[in-house]
DNA sequence: AAAATTTTGGAATATTTATTCCAAAAACTC
DNA sequence: GAGTTTTTGGAATAAATATTCCAAAATTTT
């Protein structure tokens, strides 16, 4: 054993992450386990036995011994209490909630907090809110579809991008189309009745994701829209639309809940193709 | 002894509370102040030892074995498991992944109710972890910049595009430096010293954003990491870095704490530039 | 490629921790 | 107030948990 003992090892829970990253990368292997799980997952440390942790850990207790000595600890145990008193304090509880985000007494919050609190409230709408049936449907779309198209701009962005990030990896084809370059009545007719299109636009909506889904509605192709309103322009009876509801904190909207159904959109689409659609050409 | 054994004692922590409420007045007196010790301080209950808690109750340990098993369980330490749960905020993830992944009893939980219980376990652990001053730091870093740069591939690349979104839309002179063509080396040398670079990286990590980091630390660039764990390679004592820790379904790492803190950085930095440098040229 | 050093796993051990059991004390009952 | 039942404390025991130590494996150095 490498034997530099510290003699002072951080009794602070945060003074151990430092510890942690700045020792990191002269660690052997097993430890460097260790710190990941550790700091991915403090509260198993705080909580259980030495063979329980090892187990999930997957090293041996004494590496679990020999990590805590490490650092300076007089063994696992004492290292453990520093982790326990890490999860001393409790979250504020879930009924405060809804009232932080709409009282004003904003010198308490942070804007991380309250950020935090819109995109929390967000997701809670989404979960209510979301037709499942909907979503599946828009997967079976997208799923049976050779090529998806991806269009979006300004806000919608960054969801075209994971859209497309998340198809490509299932080996699912998809093309970004970029508002860039030429007409959008040029980039729908470079899609087929056997592809589909997926339109995110949100408020002020993009007349050229409107011109754009229109084209294809014409044209036969499936549509599935991506809204953050049942009401948004680029929504008809005949295409099929999910809607995502973002709280705002000061004017501004976030983006968390429409990410997350964006990556389930991708996720059922691939698990649509895996079952239906086992090798497609 | 009473021998009145509960066959299915209490096994979430409301229960408990529930249970001590209506059998409080018919208990011993010493089990009584275990009880209302217990409702008082669960956390005492839950990390520490019999011989630790019953000097603090002030009882002998045999009465807290005799209180829980009073209750109906095996004995304290299968009490003190019940303690113990409802201290971790955050439901353990390892069980749980596994279970999912593998139980098929999907129909209880649908994909969407799934990633959306994911992403808001992630924005609560964004919410406990991060490091409010880091942020400050990062935005004034950001907010003294000239143009500020924006590096990021695979997963991370939404957020780059997010990012930059934020900025231009605020008024700040943003770049997205994508990985397509040329050395990242040529492009660490466009960025000054008083511009500025925010680089997201993600296990696995792409060794040209990392090259990147390297090459403007060295130009002394200020340099600002958003990163799923400290211990990225990414990550260096000279930086400013931001970590968000995403949870997972299935092996399926969502982006939503992810865009939801790089919002924050945005408008914090909006908010810096505003106030310190009302007019930039 | 050989030697030295470090790291690792696992059995053996020591320590801690929980549990049992019984006699004494306290609280009821008649 | 004596007898009966319930409750309590503490020693004895059982179980578990952490720690130590050493040989094997994996690195690193020469």
């Amino acid at each position: 054993m490498t034997t530099l003992v510290n003699q002072t090892p951080p009794r602070a829970f945060n003074a151990l992450k430092l510890w942690l990253q700045e020792h990191y990368t002269s660690l052997p292997k097993r430890l460097q386990s260790v710190a990941v799980f550790a700091l991915h997952n403090p509260d198993i440390i705080a909580l259980n036995t030495i063979a329980l942790i090892s187990e999930k850990v997957d090293v041996t207790p004494s590496t679990l011994v020999r990590f805590a000595k490490s650092i300076g600890y007089a063994g696992f145990s004492d290292m453990q209490t520093v982790f326990q008193e890490s999860m001393r304090h409790i979250p504020e509880p879930y009924t405060q909630r809804l009232h932080q985000l709409t009282d004003e007494d904003q010198s308490e919050s942070t804007v991380l907090k309250r950020f935090i609190r819109a995109a929390s409230i967000s997701l809670d709408r989404l979960e209510e809110q979301t037709d499942d049936i909907a979503l599946l449907q828009a997967s079976e779309a997208l799923g049976k579809a050779r090529t998806i198209y991806i269009a979006g701009q300004g806000r919608a962005t960054p969801v075209t991008t994971y859209l497309h990030y998340n198809f490509i990896k299932m080996g699912i084809q998809a093309v970004l189309i970029d508002g860039v370059a030429g007409s959008m009545g040029d980039k729908a007719s470079l899609i087929r009745q056997d592809e589909a299109l997926v339109a995110i636009s949100f408020n002020p909506y993009t007349a050229n994701t409107r011109e754009l889904v229109d084209a294809c509605l014409a044209k036969r192709v499936p549509v599935v829209a991506l809204t953050d309103s049942t009401l948004s322009p680029i929504v008809r009876t005949d295409d099929l639309h999910l809607e995502v509801l973002e709280e705002e904190v000061g004017g501004i909207r976030g983006l968390s809940a429409t990410i997350c159904l964006a990556l389930c959109l991708a996720v059922e689409t691939g698990k649509y193709r895996s079952q239906n659609n086992p090798v497609l050409p």
